[in-house]
DNA sequence: ATTCATACTGTGTGCGTACACGGAAAAAAG
DNA sequence: CTTTTTTCCGTGTACGCACACAGTATGAAT
């Protein structure tokens, strides 16, 4: 395979053996300072590069990831990083990785604090956890006890500040405000108005949200050839379209110029379903995420644009930087945030199609 | 590495040895059409799958692939697939691969022929062609040749249909027009005129630039609420800005109420450049492609809109999916659209970020 | 002077596969 | 029946690395 450099080269060179290479590459200690001197100043001259096949191949130990997401029944988009994880799983499971998925409620921040200590009491050996700290304070306590056992982690969909967590792989939620508050403004004129709608519990950590709102209403504060008027208003009780249907009359009654409407989850297409038609030629919206009826009213024109926040690759990326850490012992970006993909009709289609697709399958 | 089959499991189940099993996995020859059958049994049995780290290891050959693209001096654009071409490389040496990228000159059909002779006499062994089919009537020799020689060829960028080719990797032209004339549709009004701008030689291959014109024209025959005027023009001499201007103000006289022009390729910095700054105001300008002087215009709002040809994930891809067939012997989807990316200057810094960085490191 | 501990270094085996080589058995030729 | 050829199959080695283990050298303690 090429001219490529081995450890015994490097031994020859050094004068030595390939054991004591080794124990220099690892730092296993038992070495004398200028022998390892010696060997490092000739990997650097060399340029050795270790061969991960055949260290693959040699360290024939599994590392165990679990992943702790939110139970997808009943919730269309948390399908979708779990298809990543299996996805990224497929590519890396020759190099001994392992990966199990649990679920939590996502409503319910009892149910992920206590799946946590299961799988940190149960699951052993554990090399690394990928997770999605929706409920902020016992995200933190999740990852104060990783820092305590020297587990790795990887966050995705929703970030912590300072977590010191390896990476978080997500969107800038912030700009995913402004992007929103751009797209609406292609159909809003001088004086009308704009809302924010979260269709949320309350209980669920509202941080991520309340930056696509600031990125929002930072976009319209520099707009200044026309004055939309913001409001925000959340709505707990989504889940029953007659209560919904009532809230959004009473929106519309209180702000007879709203046309504009910015759904900061993927449940934007509850607002359409609830809408008059007649209401809805006239309000635009925008939305999040490729799911299914969302997909079914954007292609109607009921919904305007979706901003795609990439989920499936969040669950991909989240277990492939994992497998950069634990088997390439690379350097990983500690922030990485995916496009703000805007979608249409016009270009729905390849979206869908590159998450169902492979990327690299190994 | 888990409870995993080996070639010896096979092998003692079927109470032969390890060497008949892998004559009979590699289809080699010098087996029993008994113990071919037994062995096939037993793997199908335990559900043997390779192990492609050691089977690497083993198969200590190179395959070398040549990568023919269009020389990026002077044109920003063609220097994406081949940070594409080189970050799979990256990605996949360690297995093996070697690739060599050759450039011809984008505006010399002989060129090309030239190179691909070359390639394909010079270059031994040949395992895999990467290439970009930018004139039809040479790429069908190269592809002619590739048939008879069965060298695996991947086409990128721009697609030729029938090639017998691995598969081509890039967008769907037509719709890609399409999702033009949407964007182009958010700034104009009943009666406006749209113009269609190829700034291109005559002598390049026009088919996917006429699929991108029949996209366009096919959205706006389907917008019933108001009537846009089309009009095409081509233009060579793009490199002269005083001539392009007047070629412009021409437009402009001929066309009052011209107010939208679709860029069909990346030179859409050169027309945004050409014009003045009043009419910059009321035309709306949609363009390709992620380069330097196009997302200057973009940040200052003189180009309102970018579409993605993603250039990058092309090269990348293209080795990908190669690396795919040649090492890992799996199937390799034959039509590969990527996505068609909308770029505004709220989103753009993300799709930036995605080509510098990484996406798998291997 | 011998033993023993310590600090360091070399050797060997296994990971799962590919493939060359050689040997055995069966079939064909003498 | 013997020799040669063919067909079939097992053994061994290499791939580059990790790691256990077996050394060797040095100096201190007895």
């Amino acid at each position: 395979m090429d001219t490529r450099i081995r450890i015994k080269d490097i031994a020859d060179r050094a004068g030595i053996s390939p054991g004591t290479v080794d124990r220099v590459i690892h730092d296993r200690g038992n070495v004398s300072p200028e022998t390892k001197k010696k060997v490092m100043e000739v990997m650097e001259e060399l340029g050795y590069k270790p061969n991960i096949i055949a260290r693959t191949l040699a360290n024939n130990k599994i590392q165990r990831i679990v992943a702790l997401i939110p139970d997808p029944t009943g919730d269309l988009y948390w399908d979708q990083p779990k298809m990543g994880i299996e996805k990224a799983l497929r590519a890396v499971q020759h190099y001994g990785i392992e990966v199990r998925i649990a679920y939590f409620d996502r409503f319910d921040p009892a149910s992920f604090q206590q799946k946590a200590t299961q799988i940190l009491e149960e699951t052993s050996p554990l090399d690394a956890i990928l997770f999605t700290p929706i409920f902020q304070q016992e995200s933190r306590e999740l990852l104060d006890a990783c820092k305590e056992r020297e587990i790795p982690n990887v966050m995705i969909n929703t970030n912590i500040e300072n977590s010191g967590s390896l990476c978080y792989i997500g969107q800038d939620s912030f700009q995913s405000g402004v992007l929103g508050a751009r797209l609406l403004d292609f159909g809003l004129h001088d004086g009308e108005t704009a809302l924010i709608l979260n269709l949320d519990k309350r209980i669920t950590n509202a941080k991520h949200l309340q930056d696509k709102e600031s990125g929002f209403r930072d976009y319209f504060s520099k707009v200044t050839n026309k004055h939309i008027h913001i409001v925000r208003k959340d709505f707990e009780e989504f889940g029953d379209r007659d209560k919904l249907r009532a809230f959004l009359q009473r929106q519309l009654a209180e702000n007879p110029r709203l046309s504009g409407i910015f759904v900061t989850n993927s449940r934007a297409y509850k607002v359409a379903e609830a809408l008059d038609d007649a209401d809805l030629e006239r309000i635009k919206i925008v939305g999040y995420d490729l799911i299914q009826p969302n997909l079914d009213l954007l292609k109607c024109n009921k919904i305007n644009f979706i901003i795609n926040q990439n989920p499936v690759q969040q669950g991909y990326l989240g277990i492939m930087n994992l497998f950069n850490h634990l088997i390439m012992k690379h350097e990983v970006a500690p922030l990485q945030y995916l496009p703000l993909d805007i979608v249409v009709v016009e270009n729905v289609e390849y979206y869908l199609k590159r998450e169902l697709e492979f990327q690299i399958v190994l």
